[in-house]
RNA sequence: GGGCGCUUAGCUCAGUUUGGUCAGAGCGCCACCUUGACAUGGUGGAGGUCACAGGUUCGAGUCCUGUAGCGCCCA
């Protein structure tokens, strides 16, 4: 016995020996090597807003798993670590805390002392990041360390912006965007969520420009935001609204999702509006058509009455307010028809000059005056209350503003068109290939991309005004310089003069002041370049010759297009080449309800926390293992009781409350919505997974093996094994081992995670740990098998080790290490010095020559009569200490194959042979356990309990009765006998034959039990 | 509205590619066991009309069609 080994695996102690060690050996760093054969990962950079959560711990798990099998299989491994700057997201945390903490606003600080304190929350950030991710046991190349906003980087960005330019694919325009006028700036439509919120549907009468006498004096919108009417620039009504109001019809009719009451209703308002509404609205489209006008109150302004489908018959009052400046749907009605784009939103939110009066107003403020002058003037028809579904800024969780604002692009036709091309083409495969469909989609419509974004955190677009310049100026100064370009801007009367190097001063042309764009670019645009700007591109570097088209880009399914798409499109551009060859998507984690999981919400568990509890380990085996092609990965979660320890479930209703009560302890313990000192004060509780114990209880069970071996390795030397002196068991288990060692690979190179965790977990279970083991128990004891066997369970357990590394790959460490003080030379064949580490050990290859089918078979025989035996022992209440004897009915065959295996049955089930064969007779009174091949007698008459064994047999005879009949019916069927391939045919039959066999062994028996009884 | 995925034991999920020993695992539950690797363990057990309805077939958890529910993406 080991005294240095201790019962439990110690994964925060083994964590801390071995990351160490293997960054000092340096494993993980890689050099371009013409001579091997390179394996390349980017990491999807995390973002440097906050700490990971277990979406990465997934992802990172994932990435390392299959650099770490390669890095094993003899490639050149490179796993390229860094962040990213998440632009809005970590300007948003830096200003809302600026806010807290200080009480100022960016403007306060100015944009150079703001980027300077988001650069300090970076630097903190980034080292937590990156020091999570070597915890969870990552082995990236950290040499090689990149940012999104570093040097290199940013030259990356730079050269792309330029080259773009230079090709005429990036231009200037006013585009209506999601404005947070809290943040004042642009916000990305993933950036936005809707939420319905109370507010008021406000119906208000544009007087009509000189009525004819059969004419309205009025026609009444409705708007739920009646101080954007300031931006109107039209009325519209559709040009044909009876067809309109056919369709709306038909449509209801049609809607499956409402109830038939709600279908009524539905239909009875329609017909209300044919009656009331269809014919105003028919002479309004007549006055439409001859170009008639209103005038826009407050404004008192003429707009024209317009035609447009956008209108619909069906809602409001069938007339509606066209205000492009400020709605999307507007928006596109303003572009169909032509009209003018009015924006009346300065970046603060507060209304600008084209409102008129009521410049400088707040939206609120400005909404509440109109009312008021409209209700005035007699004006405002009526008033109704709504619930409005409200878009909201996720950054600063305030109302969205749609707003005019001028916004760079990026033309998407060529590029998206290459994008496509290299998916529909195979040059790269996304896996599972469902995921084709949106990548292509989304490509297929070829938006232009909008890059800049109004922040000061990012790459600040290269580009200079100037005004009053000519082109021979230009040309003057620049001369035939590569590295400028420069267009003429036809809006703004101005060049854009795009610097792909340096900056330029702001006096470099005589008589003209240069001003530099103050936006930046979109965080996308620089995680775009990430596979090629991170090895070192534009520059040809040695790295990105070899390294590049890297392997495999591991991620998940909602940045498909954001960022997969754009990493396609921007390699090809950049470097002619695509960024991976394969893309796999792996599944979300979602809560206990299906939820995905946030901070927000409360029922996010911490990776760290898992860590803490259960180890790193755990924490990827049990993700790896969860990891399925088609399912989200659901997690119920659990608190963790400060108190007693125990875990409380956690519900949509106590996941969101400051304190809860422990159910078994009673005292109250504190979570992150813990505000009042009161409640601070409390301890606080984990937020878990009872998932992870599933990983915790594998590792420990693999631990415990280990320790078993090495416990029992006195006396051990390396030694040739050959194949005569092998038994049954060994072979079995180097057959099976042979095998898994196939599985496993197969499914890591094909991204079946699950599967490989379960193969490897099922085999180091219940065949190497409760079978293997157990039978070495009595063989080691026996000198002459005792080398032998330490060899087997040697070699066993150093494959094992091996295939588990990439999931387990500390514990796997720790027992190599372990193995390697008293068995440092091992091999079946030929032993020999085992690496210094599992991390550079050689990947196992599958040895088919031990593959075994028959011997496989002849185990699984074995193994049925010792859990036949082990059921009679535990059905018949036999004490566990009680030796049992027991005996055999089979063929002289299976009696030879058993023989050998007496001594098992003492060790495993505490039971004695007493006899083998064909001419075994059932012992009275005993009990029996039929199997297809055999019957297993255990024949204590003191210990049985006939009744029982009567009640047993009897349920066991009925089970048969109803499988033979069900099987004699398929057999009588002429059909299946006509089309049933022959050897289903023949199975069937053999089966049938077995089962028949088993019922007149189990009809004997009860006979006999029954004499007995009688 | 369009696309994709899911529905199998109380819970979380395999099994569907290629129809026939496929009805499985872990957790939870019940009984027994602190035995010299491991109680984070061992042995045995209970538990499922494979969402529903049709169809194809000798035969369907598996293939086809439809329905319902849930989730995601796009508009």
């Amino acid at each position: 016995m080991n005294a240095e080994l201790p019962k439990q695996y110690e994964h925060l102690e083994v964590q801390k020996r071995w990351y160490p060690f293997w960054e000092k050996r340096g494993y993980f760093h890689s050099e371009p090597d013409p001579g091997r054969k390179p394996y390349c990962i980017v990491i999807p950079p995390p973002n440097v807003t906050g700490a990971l959560h277990l979406g990465h711990a997934l992802n990172n798990t994932l990435q390392d798993i299959l650099i770490r099998m390669k890095r094993m299989q003899g490639y050149n491994t490179l796993w390229m670590p860094g962040t990213d700057h998440a632009g809005i997201a970590t300007q948003a945390v830096v200003e809302k805390r600026l806010l807290e903490e200080e009480g100022k606003t960016r403007h306060d600080l100015g944009r150079q002392e703001l980027v300077k304190r988001i650069w300090a929350w970076k630097d903190q950030y980034e080292a937590r990041i990156l020091s999570q991710l070597k915890e969870l046991g990552c082995s990236c190349d950290w040499a090689r360390t990149r940012f999104t906003l570093d040097p290199i980087c940013a030259r990356a960005v730079r050269w792309t912006f330029f080259n773009f330019f230079r090709k005429g694919l990036i231009y200037r325009g006013k585009r209506l965007v999601n404005w947070d006028t809290y943040l004042q700036t642009a916000v990305s439509d993933d950036e936005v969520f809707h939420e319905p919120v109370p507010g008021h549907f406000w119906y208000i009468r544009y007087p009509v420009l000189d009525p004819a006498p059969d004419e309205p004096k009025f026609l009444v919108v409705a708007t739920t935001r009646p101080e954007t009417m300031l931006g109107d620039v039209a009325v519209a009504v559709h040009p044909d609204p009876e067809a309109a109001l056919a369709q709306a019809e038909a449509a209801i009719k049609e809607a499956k999702d409402k109830s038939p009451q709600e279908r009524e209703a539905a239909l009875k308002d329609l017909a209300w509006r044919r009656e009331h509404l269809l014919p105003q609205l028919l002479k309004l489209r007549d006055m439409a058509a001859s170009g008639r006008q209103v005038l826009l109150p407050l404004q008192e302004r003429p707009i024209p009455l317009i035609l447009d489908t956008w209108a619909k018959p069906e809602m409001g009052t069938g007339a509606v307010k066209i205000t492009p400046g400020h709605d999307p749907n507007d928006y596109e009605v303003g572009l169909r028809q032509k009209l003018p784009m009015i924006n009346i939103l300065n970046p603060d939110g507060t209304l600008n000059e084209n409102a008129g009066r009521y410049q400088g107003l707040s939206i609120q403020e400005a909404r509440r005056r109109v009312v008021e002058d409209l209700e005035r003037q007699g004006l405002l028809e009526r008033v109704e209350e709504r619930i409005i579904d409200l878009a909201h800024s996720d950054r600063s969780k305030t109302p969205i503003e749609p707003r005019l604002a001028d916004q760079w692009f990026v033309r998407m036709d060529q590029l998206a068109q290459a994008a496509m091309d290299a998916v529909t083409s195979g040059r790269v495969k996304i896996i599972p290939s469902r995921y084709a469909n949106g990548y292509l989609a989304w490509l297929a419509e070829k938006r232009d991309w909008p890059v800049s974004r109004q922040l000061w955190w990012g790459h600040r677009i290269p580009i200079w005004y100037a005004k009053g310049v000519t082109e021979e100026q230009l040309r003057q100064v620049f001369g035939d310089r590569e590295d400028v370009a420069w267009r003429w801007d036809e809006q703004g009367k101005q060049f854009f003069i795009c610097s792909r190097d340096e900056d330029l001063p702001d006096d470099l042309i005589p008589g003209c002041r240069l001003v530099q764009e103050e936006d930046v670019l979109d965080t996308w645009f620089s995680s775009a370049l990430w596979p090629h700007s991170t090895l070192g591109w534009p520059e040809q570097t040695p790295e990105l010759k070899y390294f590049y088209p890297t392997n495999t880009l591991v991620t998940s399914r909602d940045i498909i297009t954001l960022w997969v798409a754009r990493m396609v499109l921007t390699g090809l551009h950049n470097v002619g080449e695509v960024p991976f060859r394969e893309v796999y998507i792996h599944p979300k984690i979602l809560d206990g309800y299906g939820e995905t999981m946030s901070k927000s919400k409360g029922n996010g568990v911490d990776p760290v926390d898992v860590i803490q509890k259960f180890g790193a380990d755990s924490l990827r085996f049990a993700l790896a293992h969860l990891c399925t092609e088609t399912q989200d990965i659901r997690m119920p979660v659990q608190f963790e009781c400060p108190h007693c320890g125990k875990a409380v479930p956690q519900t949509r209703e106590n996941r969101t409350l400051p304190r809860i009560e422990c159910p078994h302890c009673r005292k109250a313990f504190g979570t992150q919505w813990a505000t009042r000192p009161e409640d601070r004060a409390l301890p606080r509780a984990m937020v878990l997974s009872e998932r992870f114990e599933f990983g915790r209880n594998f590792c420990n069970k693999l631990w415990n093996a280990a320790r078993f071996v090495l416990m029992n390795l006195s006396g051990y030397e390396p030694g040739e094994v050959s194949p005569q002196e092998l038994k049954l068991e060994d072979r079995w288990l180097l057959s099976r081992l042979g095998r898994v060692t196939e599985q496993v690979t197969k499914a890591l190179e094909h991204y079946r995670f699950s599967e490989a965790a379960r193969v490897l977990y099922d085999f180091a279970w219940d065949e190497f740990c409760s079978f293997y083991l157990e039978m070495s128990k009595y063989r080691l004891n026996h000198p002459q098998q005792r080398p032998l066997v330490q060899r087997v369970l040697v070699h066993a357990l150093d494959v094992l080790m091996r295939l588990l590394h990439p999931m387990i790959p500390y514990l796997t460490e720790e027992v190599w290490q372990q193995l390697a003080t008293r068995a440092g030379r091992r091999g079946l064949w030929r032993p020999e010095e085992a690496a210094e580490s599992v991390v550079i050990a050689p990947w196992p290859g599958a040895d088919r020559s031990l593959w075994d089918e028959e011997i496989e078979e002849q185990f699984a025989q074995f193994q049925q009569v010792l859990r036949a035996v082990r059921e009679i022992r535990s059905r018949q209440n036999i004490p566990p200490r009680r030796e049992v004897p027991f005996r055999v009915r089979c063929s002289e065959q299976m009696a030879q194959m058993l023989r050998p295996m007496e001594p098992y049955f003492q060790t495993m089930a505490r039971a004695t042979p007493t006899a083998w064969g064909p001419e075994v007779t059932p012992p009275v009174p005993g009990a029996s356990v039929t199997l297809p091949e055999a019957e297993v007698f255990v024949d204590l008459a003191e210990l049985i309990d006939v009744e029982a064994e009567l009640a047993r047999n009897e349920k066991e005879l009925a089970r048969l009765q109803k499988l033979i009949a069900s099987k004699e019916r398929k057999l009588a069927n002429e059909g299946f006998l006509k089309n049933a391939p022959p050897q289903v045919v023949q199975r069937e039959r053999e089966t049938l034959a077995q089962l028949q066999a088993q019922r007149q062994a189990v009809e004997e028996f009860l006979q006999q039990l029954r004499a007995v009884k009688g």
